[in-house]
DNA sequence: CACAAAGTGGGGAAAAGTGGGGAGAGTGAG
DNA sequence: CTCACTCTCCCCACTTTTCCCCACTTTGTG
């Protein structure tokens, strides 16, 4: 389970220190893709593979191809240097528009990767938007249960 | 089950001790997150499973990735140390507007951990606020039955 | 009143995060 | 084919944060 949000310094050759409570769960095999409102997303091995039922087939919808494409092609394994860091790659740092300092967050089942801006954007909500948001949480748990 | 209020001192490291009694029925795994009306809530493991339904993948939902975003983003797991101390990120405190003391609560199944003003507005209710609380919990009640 | 348990506070060792130098592999131009 | 250049990765040094440990105060209980 991955829980929390940290601020780390992007350096010069786009290396990010992943805080040692997350990488304790990430053994090899993790990847690291992009995801969706522009972040980036790292998935430890269990969860990539779930992400590994999109195939590509001559039955598969074309929206399916598209994500297909995307998702993997985009996506690449994750290595650690003796620091705990991960280099993320030009190609990614523009995607999510990351430069000086990115946003490390546990989502649960996999982390995700953001800007300062765009996380802040969801990060500082107010006392006001948990309420509604515990409201809209407890709603669909009433909805899934019935 | 959690009953009763204490004010603990919170020191210059973030940190606050759990009433002993509330402590004794947190093993590992308990969480705690940002809550509603600008508290802190104290999850046991087995109510926190609870909450662990919302899971990121490539086919989640817009709405349902803001809401495991700002729930999980929020929240850390509980350390406590050898004096039964957690201690509280600087980005809960302020969350919670939580300086140098705090009250902690016990709601029966969870721990809410409030700032002076905000609890002394909650838990100092007259009789009559009382009265008309419970009278709207009824009402409400009713009219979900129909 | 004495003892035990709970809460408070601070110092210091260890761990985590940050930044930069430089070796080695790969690439392209002359 | 060789040389210059870039890019990657490994290593080292420094700073900051965390957390572990010890000591003291306060509260509660027999």
């Amino acid at each position: 389970m991955f829980l929390g949000t940290y601020r780390h310094s992007v350096d010069a050759k786009g290396r990010v220190a992943i805080p040692a409570r997350f990488r304790e769960q990430l053994p090899t095999g993790t990847v690291i893709a992009k995801g969706a409102e522009g972040c980036l997303q790292v998935y430890p091995p269990t969860e990539w593979a779930q992400e590994q039922g999109l195939r590509l087939g001559s039955t598969t919808p074309a929206e399916e191809r598209r994500l297909a494409r995307m998702m993997f092609g985009a996506a690449r394994e994750c290595e650690f240097d003796a620091q705990g860091r991960i280099v993320l790659s030009a190609d990614q740092r523009q995607y999510a528009g990351i430069t000086a300092t990115a946003w490390i967050v546990g989502v649960n089942n996999l982390i995700e990767i953001w800007n300062d801006e765009q996380w802040r954007r969801i990060g500082d909500a107010t006392p006001e938007e948990y309420t509604r948001i515990q409201d809209q949480v407890a709603e669909r748990r009433r909805a899934q249960r019935t």
